[in-house]
DNA sequence: ACGTTTCGATTTTTT
DNA sequence: ATCGAAACGT
């Protein structure tokens, strides 16, 4: 269809195929040389639909259909974002300097926004408030509205009104029904209280973003049309992610033209507990009649066994748009079930085979753990220390979220936008200068009877003798230092004026007497932060950046095994892959089984299949039979997602005796045999288990002899001769502390802050 | 105002 | 077990 053996033109000098097209399968081109109307493009995991979707891109610009800033491109994440403007630009040339409306939904609508602001009553220069400020501002109103914390967490109203938000519903849209469900009835009444307060010092939460800019484009024709008009096309990554909200979004905007193209996968959708709707691409047809839909289905990434294996799982969910992934790829291995005693054998096998993977010149960085929940990391964690094994774990807290960032940030915000009351009150006693409760809520008193913000009612009240005389000193420092800093904003450079507020604050001071490792990165943090404000004009421009796109996934300096959650996992890939834990109560989790019903249960399996389609290689699936959550030793059965794997593509192994159909066999008699012997002592129940006589009979073997051949290697080194019983030694890690035994050259150290850790000797210096 | 103790919760996470 | 936040005591 795209290539018809017509003009003579063609035949006579072949047109060269644009190079964006080369190496794209049929459906593929499919994807890309569909550019009218609407388009459903299902890609199934690791069936190159960023190559597909970038090259879309590129033959939009590259034919003339548009120009870079008339298309809008939305992905979900930062670093698709960023992934696919660096592919576009490389199949492009530099030609597309600007693409202004590729980013997340959540920049883009931002963008929006600023230029329509006053529209929702607010400045373009609003400021966007994270999880923490929002947090303060709530407690706040649940505090006014004499309502008690404890019974009405403002954790649980922020995540309703959350939901409200992502589904786009306004204060006005809540009726008494909705409103039931915080604080018998008034959780609506909150919520309009919460948008007032958030207009009062003009900011927004990341769902306003959203949510404004739909309120906006349903109330102004003129607004709409003009986007409307404005972009020829429309594309949208992962959009079986999409919630309500971006949905109505997209909808709108798209709405005339006709020509959006959506690619997702819906047996990848993993995030409906923060509001996505798989409804949205299983509508898709319905929603846009006449809608072309291309599946994606070969696979590059994984081998056969991989594939059927993740396939036969997914299988058991129903509801499915449906895809048949294949491969042109030779057999390879099966992928490996392997049940051990406990989370601890867990570690020590998992950290084994790497090693072993390492022996044999594989890479590091090819290595991934993915893990259900956070909590399993620290399992991994531990061993890895004790053997040297280079990990990096992903997650947690990203940078901009710690809490030096936010300080430092909040007296940015203090100096750039005087009606910042959140980012003021986060300052005002950080570091501690005497101005506690009493005083806040003073500056509070004052500043609502006056209809001020806290800045200026800080300036008002030193007027006054409502504060105590050292309380008024200390205000009465802040108020002039602020007012000195915002006189250097516009002669200072932002990052000197930075480090100047830090230092001048005495921020700085206060972790350097703090003189703990802690303190140390956290020093380096605010170096870090000074150093990234290089890179941007303004001062506005850098706030911006850092509170919707800043990541920190930086760091590739040495190889390391990565440790994540299956979610952060998504769209990544690994020569091999471990992953443990795929016990009842784990994964699937707990809470899936008792709250959410099928539903929530066909997510956990769409986790396993997004957790088995990572792997490229080698996938090593782990169950542990007994492991410590909560601090409570608890048995475990397999995962029912184990037994759905069909027995052709898989390897079964275990290291309980007898095998694991033996073994299984003797869990349905007992319980939990050993719940008895295992709480209280020592060594956990991996060696009550391995030394015990009689019970499920011999010890287990593969564990014991693995252990020795550490050991072997880690003994390969001699040991330090530098360091004695009670040396004072500092790791890079657990900071300092004390060596209570050595052991050639392993070492037990009493770490100051960190506890009693065993750790390598390579691993510490001297302080 | 600040340090200490107790209490309670504890999937997944982006923006 | 462990961490953080709220209540409590100095």
């Amino acid at each position: 269809m795209a290539f018809p053996n017509c003009s003579r033109v063609t035949q006579d000098i072949p047109a060269p195929e644009p190079g964006y097209l080369r190496g794209l399968n049929p459906p593929q081109r499919e994807a890309v040389l569909t550019t009218e109307g609407p388009v459903l493009v299902l890609a199934g995991a690791g069936t190159g639909k960023t190559a597909a979707l970038t090259a879309r891109l590129a033959h939009l610009v590259a034919t003339r259909r548009a120009w870079p800033s008339e298309i809008l491109a939305v992905t979900f994440t930062n670093k698709a974002a960023r992934e696919m403007r660096e592919r576009v630009g490389r199949l492009l040339g530099e030609a597309v300097e600007g693409m202004p409306w590729l980013g997340t939904f959540h920049s883009v609508a931002a963008r929006m926004l600023r230029r329509h602001a006053e529209l929702v009553g607010l400045t373009p220069s609003f400021t966007i408030l994270d999880t923490d400020d929002q947090l303060r501002l709530l407690k706040q109103l649940l505090a006014a509205a004499d309502l008690d914390e404890k019974r009405w967490p403002a954790r649980q109203l922020a995540g309703l009104i959350d939901r409200w938000k992502n589904r786009g519903l306004t204060p006005a849209d809540i009726d008494a029904g909705e409103a039931e469900q915080f604080a018998n009835g008034r959780g609506g009444e909150l919520y309009q209280q919460y948008q007032d307060r958030l207009r009062a010092v003009n900011a927004c939460d990341f769902g306003d973003l959203l949510l404004h800019m739909l309120v906006i484009l349903k109330s102004h024709r003129d607004v709409l049309a003009d986007y409307q008009n404005r972009f020829r096309y429309v594309m949208v990554d992962e959009y079986q992610d999409t919630n309500s909200a971006q949905y109505l979004w997209l909808r709108l905007i798209a709405q005339e033209r006709k020509n959006i193209c959506c690619v997702g996968d819906d047996d990848q959708s993993i995030y409906s507990w923060r509001g996505a709707e798989v409804a949205n691409i299983l509508r898709f047809e319905r929603d846009f009649p006449g809608a072309t839909v291309i599946r994606l289905e070969q696979n590059y990434r994984s081998t056969p066994h991989i594939l059927a294996a993740a396939s036969a799982l997914i299988a058991h969910n129903g509801g499915r748009l449906g895809k048949t992934l294949w491969t042109e790829e030779g057999e390879g291995e099966k992928l490996r079930i392997v049940g051990i005693w406990d989370g601890p054998e867990e570690a020590r096998r998992i950290g084994d085979e790497i090693e072993a993977h390492e022996r044999g010149g594989g890479k590091l960085d090819d290595v991934a753990i993915l893990v259900r929940a956070q909590f399993q990391t620290r399992e991994f964690e531990d061993r890895f220390i004790a053997i040297g094994l280079p990990y990096r774990i992903v997650g947690g807290f990203r940078f901009y979220e710690r809490a030096e960032i936010r300080d430092a940030l909040a007296y940015l915000r203090v100096v750039s936008q005087p009606a910042d009351d959140l980012a003021f009150e986060r300052i005002i006693n950080t570091p501690k200068r005497g101005l506690g409760d009493k005083a806040v809520q003073k500056l509070h008193l004052l500043a609502r009877a006056e209809d001020i913000p806290l800045t200026l009612a800080a300036a008002r009240i030193l007027g006054t003798d409502e504060l105590t005389p050292q309380a008024r000193r200390a205000l009465g420092n802040l108020v002039g230092d602020i007012a000195r800093w915002r006189d250097l904003l516009s002669q200072l450079s932002h990052p000197e004026l930075t480090r100047q507020i830090l230092e001048e604050s005495g921020y700085v001071a206060m972790l350097q007497n703090e003189k703990s490792t802690e303190a140390d990165g956290r020093l380096e943090n605010l170096n870090e932060l000074a150093r990234a404000m290089e890179d941007y004009e303004t001062l506005g421009e850098f706030l911006e950046h850092v509170s919707l796109v800043m990541d920190n996934d930086a760091e590739a300096d040495t190889p390391k095994v990565t440790i994540m959650t299956i979610h952060a996992a998504k769209g990544l890939e690994f020569g091999t892959v471990f992953l443990p834990g795929w016990e009842e109560g784990v994964f699937p989790s707990q809470r899936s089984l008792d709250e959410g019903g099928l539903a929530s249960l066909e997510e956990e399996r769409r986790l396993g299949y997004v957790a088995i389609t990572r792997a490229r290689r080698r996938c090593t699936i782990l169950h542990a039979a007994n492991r410590r959550i909560y601090g409570q030793w608890t048995s475990s059965i397999p995962s029912r997602f184990v037994a759905e794997l069909p027995e052709q593509h898989i390897e079964t192994e275990t290291t309980m005796s007898g095998g694991e159909s033996l073994w299984r066999a003797q869990w349905s008699e007992h319980a939990d045999p050993f719940a008895h012997v295992s709480r209280g002592t020592g060594r956990g129940p991996g060696w009550q288990r391995a030394t015990a006589a009689g019970g499920l009979g011999k010890p287990q073997a593969g564990s014991r002899v693995v252990e020795a051949r550490a050991s072997a290697v880690s003994f390969a080194q001699p040991p330090r001769k530098d360091i004695a019983l009670g040396q004072r030694v500092f790791h890079s890690k657990f900071g300092y502390g004390a060596v209570v035994e050595i052991e050639g050259n392993k070492l037990e150290i009493d770490f100051e802050h960190a506890g009693r850790k065993r750790v390598l000797d390579s691993f510490v210096s001297l302080p």
